[in-house]
RNA sequence: GCGCCAGUAGCUCAGGUGGAUAGAGCAACUGCCUUCUAAGCAGUAGGCCAGGGGUUCGAGUCCCUUCUGGCGUACCA
């Protein structure tokens, strides 16, 4: 239950009554609508709600915001609602006060909803893929898998909070020419390690890195060095097939390390082999979108692209200087690009499994793909521009020392996940990561390695183990936590038990939002806010000498917020430690 | 060239569809542990919200423009 929302709801109802009030008795102008933003104030002495009906509503009043906010108070009736007080204020503000009941309340409903607090159905019925990662599977994944992986994870969780149904995917490139190219790498390395190092070049644009050497020699471990007289094709088909058999499982582990599980690893070789891939162009071809040129299938991307433009009101002069180009979908050696499988894939998502909206996670550099893809879902008809969603993320820059650590995997030279994972600790990472999506992050990595109390997951965390040592050693001494019901809630007037309270009744609300604006990194915020607030209480507000109506209840709004706390965590892949 | 993202305290960042005096954490300085965990609390100091125009009762937030940084503009993925 949203009772955030609900206060709101309350307030804008309340106003719209005293209007049709005041305008009864004349007291103001009849027939006008009374719009207005319902907002908490960061000043809390400008009350816990704050309404700026009055101001919005001068102009269609002819009457100044103050007299109007006059005559609504003169006829607000809060009886019966969330409030005890309103008052006028400021340039015109209607500021409201909270009252007793709207507290209580707020405990009960995080008593009774339990693990399931901050749970809401503003989703229902929404069928959500997150796709994310969905990294080579070539060679070890490196930072910004560990963000993207961060971020994906967290979202499809929030959504799912949210009350969507929620699918996590991980999309495997195990088709295509970096494959080919990764066969062809340990083939020649696999040729180096029986013939010598100088038998056989290596390919300038091979991948260079140890892990390759080590898939070569892991396969002629297993399979001896029989397959040199084999034919070539046959040779990389086997080499991709061993090399994946041993990568995938490898990114899966790491992926798991972090807390991250997928529903499914789908495969692009599935998409080629079942001829989905061809059927899309066909069809795309069909709709009469493609055309041949040189040999190849084109996509007309910028036709597409270029009447969706005109259509939101873009002159053809602005539209003729984007330069837009169109795509190739089949290759004129019968090869079909990376672009045709991943509209076949994409229209699978949407119109095979009939997920009401995808979002997919990818590194910013790919951002020149978005409208592309949009636009040949809305050519099929899927309707891309809503139902596809790419969140852009900035890539992660790796500093050492005041330097640019590049990240290449050709180089074999980048720190990779595993590698991080092993040096600082899981719960840093996962808090780390989850910045907003499109802010560039420099993770220097001097500073990473010395984790201490820098990182603020440990405050958050420190005051959740602060809580559960609290009641240990109460329950040591016979105070146990009360049931809702048995606990006089209405002791509870201190400001920090009420600010704490305030921020408890908060977290349907943010992931509301974050839901909607598909930033996890509220989550994060909105969990240090409240360690802030519960450290403020337990320094003012005792439970130990406390009398005992009072104690009792403060024990309850303690072990509240160690619920709200670990349910905030759990949304991060943040592990709540009892004990520090 | 064109396009996308960003620019807020020394550092890392928060700042719902425009609202009241721009906030945290870290770092610095000053206080607070015989009492439920001091990985904490209270306080001090720190700002031309990159610059310049505009929109209005009101702009960190919206529009235009300049500057700075990152990225993209393949019959690569």
């Amino acid at each position: 239950m949203n009772l955030i929302e609900e206060a709101k709801r309350q307030i804008d109802a309340l106003l719209q009554q005293a209007y049709e009030s005041a305008a009864a008795a004349g007291q103001l102008p009849g027939g006008a609508e009374l719009n207005g933003i319902v907002e908490i104030p960061k000043d809390s002495a400008n009350g816990d709600y704050a309404a700026n009906h009055a101001m919005t509503a001068a102009r269609a009043l002819r009457c100044a915001p103050r007299k109007i906010g006059e005559a609504l108070l003169a006829n607000l009736n809060l009886d019966g609602s969330y409030f005890d007080a309103a008052e006028l204020a400021g340039p015109g503000f209607l500021n409201f006060r909270l009252g007793r009941r709207w507290y209580a309340e707020v405990l009960e409903t995080v008593c009774a909803e339990g693990r399931d607090y901050g749970r809401s159905d503003a989703l229902r019925g929404q069928k959500i893929m997150v796709e994310f990662v969905s990294a080579n599977p070539t060679g070890p994944m490196h930072m910004g898998n560990a963000r993207g992986g961060v971020l994906g994870d967290a979202l499809a969780e929030i959504l799912s909070r949210a009350g969507a149904e929620v699918w996590r995917e991980f999309y495997v490139n195990d088709a295509g020419n970096q494959i080919e190219k990764f066969a062809n790498s340990i083939d020649v390395r696999y040729r180096q390690q029986i013939l010598g190092e100088d038998a056989v070049a290596f390919p300038e644009d091979g991948y260079h890195g140890e892990d390759i050497i080590a898939l070569a020699r892991g396969f002629r471990a297993q399979y001896g060095d029989g397959w040199l007289d084999k034919p070539v094709d046959e040779r990389h088909a086997a080499m991709a097939e061993y090399g994946l058999s041993v990568n995938l499982p490898k990114m899966k582990a790491d992926l798991a390390r972090y807390g991250i599980r997928y529903d499914e690893w789908f495969l692009e070789s599935s998409l080629h082999e079942s001829g989905f891939v061809a059927d899309s162009v066909a069809q795309l071809g069909a709709l009469g979108y493609t055309y041949e040129k040189e040999g190849a299938v084109w996509l007309a991307t910028s036709r597409i692209l270029g009447e969706a433009l005109l259509r939101q009101g873009k002159t053809p002069e602005q539209i003729e200087k984007l330069g837009l180009k169109d795509d190739v979908l089949r290759r004129a050696n019968g090869f079909y690009t990376y672009f045709a499988a991943d509209i076949a894939y994409h229209r699978n998502k949407l119109a095979v499994r009939g997920f009401d909206r995808a979002i997919n996670i990818w590194g910013a550099d790919h951002h020149g793909h978005v409208a592309r893809l949009k636009g040949a879902m809305d050519a099929l008809g899927l309707d891309g521009e809503h139902r596809l969603d790419i969140v852009l993320m900035q890539l992660v820059r790796l500093v050492r020392d005041g330097q640019v650590v590049r990240m290449s995997k050709r180089t074999g030279k980048a720190i990779s996940l595993s590698d991080l994972l092993d040096e600082i600790p899981v719960d840093a990472a996962r808090w780390f990561f989850n910045a907003k999506p499109e802010s560039q992050m420099d993770f220097d990595l001097g500073l990473a390695l010395r984790q201490d109390s820098e990182n603020p997951v440990y405050y958050v965390q420190y005051a959740h183990a602060r809580i559960c040592s609290m009641l240990r050693s109460l329950v040591e001494e016979g105070l146990e936590v009360p049931a809702a019901g048995e606990a006089a809630l209405d002791k509870l007037t201190h400001p920090r038990e009420l600010d704490l309270i305030k921020q408890l009744s908060q977290l349907p609300e943010e992931i509301r939002l974050a839901a909607r604006d598909y930033n996890p990194a509220r989550i994060g915020s909105y969990v240090l806010e409240l360690a802030a607030r519960f450290h403020r209480f337990y320094t003012e507000c005792r439970v130990r000498g406390a009398e005992p109506e009072l104690a009792k209840a403060r024990l309850l709004l303690s072990d509240c917020t160690r619920r709200v706390i670990e349910n905030s965590l759990e949304i991060l892949g943040v592990s709540a430690p009892e004990r520090m």
